[in-house]
Formats: C-alpha cells, sequence, structure tokens
DNA sequence: GTGAAAGCGCTAACAG
DNA sequence: CTGTTAGCGCTTTCAC
C-alpha cells in the first residue's frame, strides 16, 4: 500500500525540469511554455500528481476554506440551507469544513476556535449565536464572519436574515382575517433569538388588535412539540387560532389538533406557521405559512462570501405569505 | 485589515524561549518543564495564538481532514445520515470536508480529486457511485474510501449498507400478509443500485408468491414523484398495493392514493416503505415500513474510520419491518 | 529539558 | 521563459 502523495519534486525530476516549472504549471496565471508544460502534465498524469493545498496555503494565505458551523443539520429548515450552501461554496471554488454543533444550547466558540486553527477564511453560522469576544476575534484576525437568522447589536458583522417581524405580522394579519378570537403563539423550549423576534411581533400586532393571546413554549423545535402544544392549547375550546413560529411545530399542533383534539382545520381552527419547509407543501398539511426565502438567503451569503470588502452588514430577505388550506 | 494570525516564532519571543518550545507546548505528548510551558500559554494567550493546522500537516501527514461527498443533502435520509456523521467525526476529533455534488448523476470523481489535494485522510461517500479509476487511486495513495449503502463488487474498499433484500423481502412478506393480488413496485427514475436490489428482491418474492406486480419509475426520489406513481398506477382498480423503495415515495403515494384517487389505506390499498424518516411516523401518515438504522450504519461508518486497519470490508446493517397504519 | 537546524510541499522574488 | 533561492508555520531530530 503506498502510503504518501506524489510531490512536485518528484513530477520536476521525472520531467526533466525544475520544480518551480511544475509549481508554474498549476499555477492559473503563470508564464510556461507550451512544451515544459506539456512535459510537466505528462510526468504529473504518469505519477498520479496532486497539488497539496495545504501546503500551497502556507504561501497564499488564502485557505478558501470557508467554515460552517451549525445545530440541528438533519431539520428540514437548516438541511435546506446547508444543501444551497454548500453547492454554491463549491460553484465558487471553496471549500466547506463543517462543524456540527449537535445542539443549539451547545456554547459554538469552541468551534469557532477551531476554525480558526484551520485558517478558515470565512465562518458562516447556521444556527447558535456566537459570544462577542468570538466576534471580536474574527475581525481581529481577518476572518469574515457570516451570520444567519441572526442580529447582533453591532455593525462590524454579515448578518442575513429573513424579515421575522414582518413575517410575523402578515401571519397576525391573516389570523385577524379569519376572525379569531383568541389565538396561541407557540415557539419551542429553546426559545432562539429568530422565534422570539417572531412571537414578540405576532402578539404585538394581535393585542393591538384586541385579539386575546396564549402563549406556549416548550421542547425541542420539532414536530413532537407542536403536537404537545396543540395537545395542552387545544383543551381550551375557545382558542381558534394559532400561530407556530417554525412549521415543524405548526404541522404538529395541526396533527394535534385534527387527529387528538377532534378540530376542523381551518373551519374551527386557523393555523398559520413560518419557514415553508418542503412538508408545509403535503397534501396532507397545505399548511399556510409564511415563507423564507433559502434561495434568497444563500444567495445573500455567498454573495457576502465572494465580494472583497462586505458594504451591506445587515441584509435581511423579505419573506411573503403562501397561503394554503389551514386559514379560513 | 486583513490581519495575519499570529505565529509561533512571536510567541516564542514573547514568552522568551525558542520556537521549538512552543511548538512542545502545544504538541500532546512533548516534554517540556511546567515553567517553560506556563511562559508560552500566558504568552500565547496574550497574543490570541492558535497553532496552524495546516502547517502542521505538513508534517505530520495526518491531516484529520475527511472528505464527505453526497448529492441531495436536503432529503430527510441523507441530511440525517450527514448530522450523524458530521457530530461523529467532531467528537473523534476530526473533520469535516463537505462537498456536495448537487444532483445524484454527478459525476463524483473530480470531487474526490479535489479532496485528494487537501490531503483527506478518508472519504466518506453518501451517494453516488465513484469509477473504479478513482477506487484505485484511493488504495493507492492510502486514503481510506468508504461507501454507503452502495455495493462494490470489490474486496478493497469499505462498504457499509443496509440490508436491501431482506429489507425488501420483509415488505413483500407484509404485503402477502395483506392478501394483496396485485401490487405495485415503484422506484424514482434515478434507479440507484440500492433501488434496484430493493426493487428486485421484492419482485422475485412476489411472483413466487404468484402475486402480479407492476413496476413503475420515474422523476427524482421524491415526494412528488410518489404522487405522480399513485396517481398513474391507481387508474387500475385492480392494485391493492404498493412497496415504495423509499419513503419520500411512500409520502407521495399514500398522499395520492387518498386525496386524489379515492382509495382507502389500508382498507383498499396496503403500502409499505423504506427508509423510516422521521416523517413516516407523523400522524398524518403513520407508514408501514422497513427501518434502516441510521444509528447504526453511522457507527459502523466511524469505527471503519477510527480503526487502523479495517478488518471488515463489507458491513451489512439489519433493517427491521416497523408496523404502523398503512398496511392492513 | 532545551535550542539550533533541517525539513514538510509549495509559491514567489530574483537573476539570468 | 526558466532555474535558483528564500521563505510560509510548524515539527522533529540532534546535540548540548
Amino acid at each position: 500500500m503506498a502510503r504518501t502523495f506524489v510531490t512536485a519534486e518528484e513530477v520536476a525530476k521525472r520531467a526533466g525540469v525544475s520544480r518551480s516549472a511544475v509549481s508554474r504549471t498549476f499555477t492559473p496565471g503563470a508564464s510556461v511554455s507550451k512544451t515544459v508544460r506539456r512535459k510537466v502534465l505528462k510526468a504529473a498524469r504518469e505519477l498520479g500528481y496532486r497539488v497539496n493545498r495545504l501546503a500551497q496555503v502556507l504561501n497564499n494565505d488564502r485557505s478558501n476554506l470557508i467554515g460552517v458551523v451549525g445545530a440541528n443539520l438533519s431539520s428540514p429548515f437548516i438541511s435546506k440551507q446547508l444543501d444551497l450552501l454548500s453547492i454554491g461554496l463549491l460553484r465558487q471554488g471553496k471549500q466547506c469544513l463543517l462543524l456540527n454543533a449537535a445542539d443549539a444550547r451547545q456554547d459554538i466558540a469552541p468551534l469557532i476556535e477551531l476554525l480558526f486553527e484551520f485558517r478558515a477564511q470565512a465562518i458562516v453560522v447556521l444556527s447558535g449565536e456566537p459570544p462577542a469576544s468570538i466576534v471580536d476575534e474574527c475581525i481581529a484576525n481577518g476572518v469574515r464572519l457570516i451570520l444567519i437568522n441572526q442580529r447582533l447589536d453591532r455593525t462590524d458583522t454579515n448578518m442575513v436574515l429573513s424579515d421575522d417581524s414582518h413575517g410575523a405580522d402578515l401571519a397576525a394579519l391573516r389570523l385577524i382575517e379569519s376572525r379569531c378570537k383568541k389565538v396561541a403563539v407557540v415557539t419551542s423550549g429553546s426559545q432562539t433569538p429568530a422565534q422570539l423576534r417572531r412571537a414578540k411581533a405576532f402578539t404585538q400586532r394581535m393585542q393591538a388588535e384586541g385579539v386575546d393571546v396564549v402563549a406556549w413554549s416548550g421542547g425541542p423545535t420539532s414536530y413532537e412539540s407542536g403536537v404537545q402544544a396543540g395537545r395542552e392549547l387545544l383543551v381550551d375550546k375557545a382558542i381558534d387560532g394559532a400561530f407556530c413560529v417554525t412549521d415543524l411545530l405548526a404541522l404538529g399542533f395541526l396533527d394535534a389538533a385534527r387527529l387528538e383534539m377532534n378540530r376542523r382545520v381551518p373551519q374551527d381552527v386557523s393555523i398559520v406557521g413560518f419557514d415553508d419547509i418542503p412538508q408545509a407543501g403535503w397534501k396532507s398539511y397545505g399548511l399556510t405559512t409564511v415563507a423564507q426565502s433559502f434561495q434568497a438567503l444563500t444567495e445573500k451569503v455567498l454573495s457576502a462570501l465572494d465580494s472583497d470588502e462586505p458594504e451591506t452588514r445587515m441584509q435581511v430577505v423579505p419573506v411573503t405569505l403562501v397561503e394554503r388550506q389551514t386559514a379560513r
């Protein structure tokens, strides 16, 4: 079993040229004669040579490594983001170093530290909130930091986020249109900043309109938590509407309403979600929800990564209400 | 602004010791005196020093980088695998270099080449089939290759896969138990080897039992393709059972059956899926399905990565039938 | 236990 | 255009 990779030196020897000639052949804008180039490529092919990017970086200091940290990678929402992001990165010729925070409450600071050690050029945070000290260090070391759906109160970081408050407002207006008298707002126990923003904006609007709102919160951000919420809340026969700050919660709530608590949706209770994950569109659900544009979010992230000097610090991506069948 | 990272040399200077002392301090099994160590650590902290792993690798040649290539990263099945895998890797102190093949038909060879350039220690293939030449090169360069749910006809590669044929057999037996007379077997148009194995084993068993089987195939591996299959197949009133080689297909089929084709499930038609993705357990579905153990699959992969000399080349993970409500 | 010095594989600045 | 010569940041003999 051959152990070590072929080096440029070996290629040079075989091709009968200098090391630098080899290097140049594999450097985009270098000047090499056709003949030398051909000889080198031939030798390289025969030997199975590949540049060692790690060694390359040592000189360049452009690692092309983009750190991606996030938790809950199998949730429909996050996985979609990751999918689009990783495709885009590859297209930009960048590599994606993925660090899974395992669960959202875990401190992501150590992961970011690790990314420093790999000299990541930029770090994209899909979920979790980096402590201020880390943000400072990113800046100090020239590592670009991009936060998704995270709103930090500082102007020196890139943030791209969906318009949560407006989305929540759309949801509120829709439920008002349904003539709801008493609505629930359900969040998960992990109360991320985004969830909080949505719940708050929703509640404000509803109360402004004189509608009763009861808040529920608990469990992880999952289908099951939604079921639980439905089970507990719908004991109250007066509740005729619900805003679940996440589709996963909404889908669980919907199932609990119909299949356990014996409610007709939307006749007895109107339900609105947030995210527009694929499952929201499945025929058994047809969830009315506030759609985040995964595509748009990802594009903003990618362009922030690509530009040399990021002019925009906070980019808010618009959301839209997707009307399906769960709101009267 | 693109400030450069602090180097070991600077730390050495500040601590008043040699470079080597610094290096030793950050090398697990090295011999440094308490005092020197303390001085170094102090200086390092003050300066915000981090070892440069990239430079480290140049000497070590243990990059700790594990390449992961796959397509369809947002499908419930793949994303779950990736989630578990990335958590496990981190726990093993390895880093995950993620390359998204964008779509399954894309050749993954170039991605693997790229991984070579990064001197990945091992490569895990979540989906897609690497050409033989690439497999050879992995071996030649001492890069361990691990294929998930891929059955290559060679003994020099690590493969971990679910027991597809047995799973398909379980599905067949279950439908026979339902007294089905004419069943459909639905695969997606991308006909992966795994799908083919399932369909084949199922068909064989059914025909052996004298049951009529009609095959359907089309579209990507998605919910929508399942819907399409249901729509087209259930025009035939005689069909009273279906085996969808993937849960995503099964869920779509189920919805089409109930909501479009006016069938009661399981009374009129029994449906069995494969995978056991989270959605299969959602109350609106309650899909009877063959469960792959994501956990077990991942564990095998992780242990194959961890062991120095992989003894087992092909590891088959058992599957189980999860009885819910879609089979009579 | 410690420093000096020699690489790891590559790129870049500098003569020719 | 090409080879020679320095490094990039780190680890690792090897003497002391």
